[in-house]
DNA sequence: CCTTTCCTTTGACGAAAGTCACAAAATCAA
DNA sequence: TTGATTTTGTGACTTTCGTCAAAGGAAAGG
């Protein structure tokens, strides 16, 4: 069972029956219709997410009442909802389904007795925290260093996944701009 | 010795006797110059590096030929280039001394033989690991939600180390904005 | 099938950004 | 101190963006 999320494990560390079937053991499955929300502002996250089939994206709301998208997640996808758990403080971001969605998750409590159980859940931890941080890293820069129009050139060319199946409006704000001048973008191309 | 580095541990996680001493054995120093580079594009990161005393900046150059600044580091801070260093392969980025610095450092290899050593440094870097993505993805949200006039009133208001200690060329790119343009800003406020 | 809702596009307009060129100010080094 | 270099600010101009309002299209639900 959960074979996604062992072979995921798998690229990252392998990992020994032991150590998967303790894992497996504290799995826990969720559904989300579409639209229902995993997180809400302001609530505190309760463990970590493997997105495991749909859609999620991550916003918050900004001054002036505007989503702010600020990340999506397809299937086979870690959500990075780090801060609120980590820190144990409300979250700043709403995650919603996009689509009707299945996420595995790992109680906080439980992961933090999983750490103590095995170096292995110490290392993988470490290790995906270094790609999070890596993506994060390369999400920033994709932000300072290229235009508008060249970060849409950019999401077409490297994600194009993102266009395919985000809808435009929610993709504007992930870009760092207003969904109106996304349209425009497009048309211009 | 480096009581600076110890403490900033501490901070984080309980640290023994024992672990310290090891730590101090391999740790190594550099000092750098105003302007020499830590690190040059192309040149593959080894080790991970902690911030003594000094200024130093990370950037990259966009296909426009200009300098694009992702991070400013001052005393205390760990430097963050994760990407060269976890996955071997040559830096996009270029690290540099804004002024005279003195870096402390350890080896690649000598940090996987720590891990090791002692779970102790498989979670002290996990949990820096999490501070490092929380931070990314705070600085990634800034971006995409408040406008360049928005930005640099909250840089001014929390980290105005930044506006008093790096230069508005510097500052600019790392705001995403025109050097130009930021001149401007802060005439108009 | 039709209606409602949601998503995307477009027009008009003003504000702000980028760019290039150059001037002024500050800093550095001889 | 002084000349050179670096950094910051301005002017002129073009391009693009954001905003508000409204119109088309597409999708969802009864």
């Amino acid at each position: 069972m959960y074979l996604p999320l062992k072979n995921t494990f798998e690229k990252i560390l392998k990992i020994t029956d032991e150590d998967w079937n303790i894992f497996e053991s504290i799995l826990e499955t969720k559904k989300l219709k579409k639209k229902e929300y995993l997180l809400k502002q302001g609530q505190i996250c309760r463990g970590i997410y493997f997105l495991s089939e749909g859609t999620i994206r991550s916003f918050h709301i900004n001054n002036d009442g505007k989503e702010i998208n600020t990340a999506f997640y397809f299937q086979n996808d870690f959500l990075r909802e780090i801060e609120s758990m980590t820190n144990n403080i409300p979250s700043q971001k709403n995650i919603q389904a996009i689509e009707n969605s299945t996420v595995l998750y790992i109680d906080k409590a439980k992961l933090v007795t999983l750490y103590k159980k095995s170096e292995f859940y110490q290392k993988l931890g470490r290790m995906i925290l270094e790609k999070l941080t890596i993506s994060e890293q390369k999400y920033s820069s994709f932000l300072t260093t290229y235009s508008p129009k060249e970060r849409y050139l950019y999401i077409l060319e490297n994600r194009p996944e993102l266009i395919e199946r985000i809808p435009l409006q929610y993709l504007a704000s992930y870009l760092g701009i207003s969904r109106e001048s996304l349209s425009r973008i497009r048309k211009r191309i």
